[in-house]
DNA sequence: GCCAACGTTGGC
DNA sequence: GCCAACGTTGGC
């Protein structure tokens, strides 16, 4: 099991919308590491799902429920999406600069890559996030 | 709105 | 295969 951490611009595909429709395709992914990251997800992994550019927070975590498949936004064969669903809201987000201020997140994709739009996160960085949106 | 950090493209 | 030019993302 490894987790993720996937962004989205809210005004784009918010985490409420999320929650609304259920379930959701993550696609219009064309990074390669991006890609790479996606295709080797698996059902059950846990996703922070994170608001880039407006609130710069992580908000939620979402479940992948399915393995990927071709994306079909896009026009080569290249390009894949899973699905996700909700798991649970944090209790309260927990922002880029709170994960700046936590040394021991120093070391997060998020930080060392900000552009990578799905990104790994180790288990001890995904309970470092969760505890802090617990405080 | 600006800029840093990357990724991609294309000329050579 | 190198590198300059350009485009995109995302923080500030």
């Amino acid at each position: 099991m490894r987790n993720w951490l996937i962004k989205s611009e809210p005004y784009k595909y918010s985490w409420d919308q999320l929650v609304q429709d259920g379930s959701t395709f993550w696609d219009g992914v064309r990074n390669y590491q991006a890609r790479n990251n996606l295709a080797s997800m698996q059902i059950g992994e846990l996703c922070l799902f994170y608001h880039s550019n407006e609130g710069k927070e992580v908000v939620g975590i979402a479940r992948v429920i399915s393995t990927s498949r071709p994306d079909p936004t896009a026009d080569a064969e290249t390009w894949v999406g899973v699905d996700v669903a909700p798991y649970q809201p944090l209790k309260s987000p927990v922002t880029l600069a709170r994960i700046k201020s936590e040394p021991s997140l120093a070391q997060m994709g998020l930080l060392r890559q900000g552009r990578l739009s799905v990104v790994e996160v180790s288990r001890e960085e995904f309970d470092i996030i969760v505890a802090i949106s617990e405080e």
